[in-house]
RNA sequence: GGGCCGUUAGCUCAGCUGGUAGAGCAGGGGACUCUUAAUCCCAAGGUCAUAGGUUCGAUCCCUAUACGGCCCA
């Protein structure tokens, strides 16, 4: 054969670009292109492996299989050879012999390197071993990879790397491919969910003139053609009320929002949540309908409604008990903390558990900050908080006998708030009130507050039909039931600073 | 924003009060027709994150910066 027939014995660099790159230019020598357009395969690695199940150790058969792959693992031995050729549904080795390849399609599959895509013809058997494996009569590089892999036995631990590269991450690290498979299942079956509920997906704008639908510091961007400043929404929420207005009865989002805030394990700038409103419902409406949701994307993950985050067993299995905000917070707090006691009292207090406060503060919002203090982390199992403070839930409608509190619930897991709904509020005098003291708020130096949004008032002026609506953190979700820590690790590609 | 920790070969990691660096895997050469973290032999691979400082001499001590991680706000 040819010295440059194959390049085995001809590399004076040992660098493995170099290498790789001079291999590229001997098969582009020969009129080899090393990236194929097409490769027909016959089976996937998964088809493979089921059809032969039962293969017997040692046993060879005429059957002619076509797969394609990314060699993973390469183990040379004289004149055979053993690949293992990955596709998205699995791996299966590939027994290459010298006898059957020619000598010369042998040596030229040797310069194959981990990290190519090749595809292989030939003929399945199980060796004596007992791998099932394909014994190829062709092997064909389809994309040649230049940069080696990251180490085969301990994969790819440096966190930066893995988040800054995802594909390596997903190369080396098989586990978290299940994270990501975990992730979509999760969203898939909250879509079959919704549908089967008489939701109907819809789409509303990411670039809002004034942000709103949360309390949040939002993203600002800008039109160049209209010359006017735009946010990315920090929730779809008004939109989606407007759509009630117009007469959709039941409508949800799976949105990206985008929030101007910290990097943290729970918090990454873009995040994706569900938003849903149903009219003619309430608070408890949105109860079951969570329920609902949490447990049919638990069962479609996990298969069960019980789960271990970070060693916290969690039991999912519905109905999750129901306590006011304000009785568990006095029970954390040994003492009445409800709107009963003097703001003086209630700073006090905020101060004696270290809380910093503010003095636009009000109890409502002093009440929240000692919930969120003393109560929050300590509910682990599922637990519906009901009866915000009307303070801090500007969109939720008002408790007709105590009206410093609204119609509202957060859904407490494992110390961390999933879920957000209330009975919305469909008063539109009540809701000019409230963006009111959102205005007053941001006067006072508050930049998460509220924008005041007039055309959302006009809309609920020509009547909005009583609603539910809840919120729903798909990203903290997946977390829980992919018993991940980090948010960074349900999302495919975190933010993070550029790299210098 | 504050505190603590990390950054050494492509990857995973060692590195002794301060005397200019090692291993495994990957890559290169060779042997090998049932391996599977293949094995065996040989050789190679480094601006020790960056910039300063202390010192006769710095991967190591000090300062700053960058990026990342954890905790706190």
């Amino acid at each position: 054969m040819a010295a440059e027939e194959h390049t085995r014995g001809s590399q004076a660099s040992d660098d493995p670009f170099a290498v790789r790159l001079g291999k590229l230019a001997a098969l582009r020598a020969h009129g080899d292109e090393p990236f194929k357009e097409r490769f027909d395969r016959t089976h996937t690695i998964a088809e493979v492996r089921l059809a032969w199940t039962d293969l017997e150790p040692g046993a060879d058969t005429s059957d002619e299989v076509a797969v394609a792959g990314r060699v993973v693992a390469k183990r040379e031995q004289g004149k055979i050879a053993f690949f293992v050729v990955r596709d998205a549904s699995g791996e299966i080795q590939l027994f290459l012999r010298s006898n059957v390849l020619g000598p010369q399609d042998f040596a030229r599959a040797l310069d194959l390197d981990v990290g190519d895509w090749i595809g292989a013809t030939g003929t399945v058997s199980r060796t004596q071993r007992g791998e099932l494996s394909v014994v190829p009569a062709t092997v064909t590089l389809l994309s040649k990879s230049l940069r080696p892999l990251p180490e085969k036995f301990h994969g790819l631990a440096d966190v930066e790397t893995r988040y800054r590269q995802r594909y390596l991450d997903l190369i080396a690290n098989p586990g978290v491919r299940h994270v990501f498979e975990s992730r979509f299942a999760c969203i898939a079956a909250i879509r079959r969910y919704m549908e089967s509920q008489g939701f109907v997906e819809v789409e509303t704008p990411m670039l809002h003139p004034i942000p709103g639908g949360a309390t949040a510091r939002p993203f600002v961007t800008h039109h160049n053609a209209l010359d006017m400043d735009l946010y990315l929404r920090i929730a779809p929420e008004l939109y989606l009320k407007r759509l009630l207005v117009g007469g959709f009865e039941r409508v949800y989002e799976i949105n990206r929002s985008f929030r101007n805030e910290g990097i943290s394990v729970r918090h990454n700038p873009e995040f994706t949540m569900l938003e849903a409103y149903q009219a003619f419902t309430d608070l408890e409406g949105m109860m079951d309908l969570t329920e609902g949701i949490v447990t049919a994307a638990a069962q479609a993950v996990l298969g069960t409604l019980q789960l271990e985050y970070q060693g916290v067993q969690v039991d999912l299995t519905p109905p999750w008990p129901r306590r006011t905000l304000i009785s568990l917070t006095s029970e954390a707090a040994g003492q009445d903390v409800s709107f009963a006691r003097s703001i003086e009292d209630l700073r006090n207090l905020c101060e004696t558990h270290g809380i910093p406060t503010e003095p636009n503060w009000g109890k409502g919002k002093l009440i929240t900050e000692l919930f969120e203090k003393l109560v929050e982390h300590t509910l682990l199992q599922p637990t519906l908080v009901t009866d915000y403070p009307l303070e801090t839930s500007p969109l939720a409608r008002r408790k007709m006998d105590e009206p410093d509190l609204t119609r509202r619930f957060e859904l407490i897991i494992t110390g961390r708030e999933f879920a957000n709904a209330f009975s919305e509020l469909i008063d539109p005098i009540d809701q000019r009130e409230r963006f009111a003291a959102q205005m007053r708020a941001k006067a006072a130096g508050d930049d998460e507050a509220m924008g005041y949004d007039e055309d959302y008032l006009r809309a609920m002026e020509y009547g909005m039909p009583p609603a539910g609506g809840l919120g729903i953190g798909i990203d903290r979700l997946v977390m829980l039931l992919t018993d991940s820590p980090s948010i960074r690790d349900v999302l495919l590609f975190p933010h993070l600073r550029p790299e210098s």
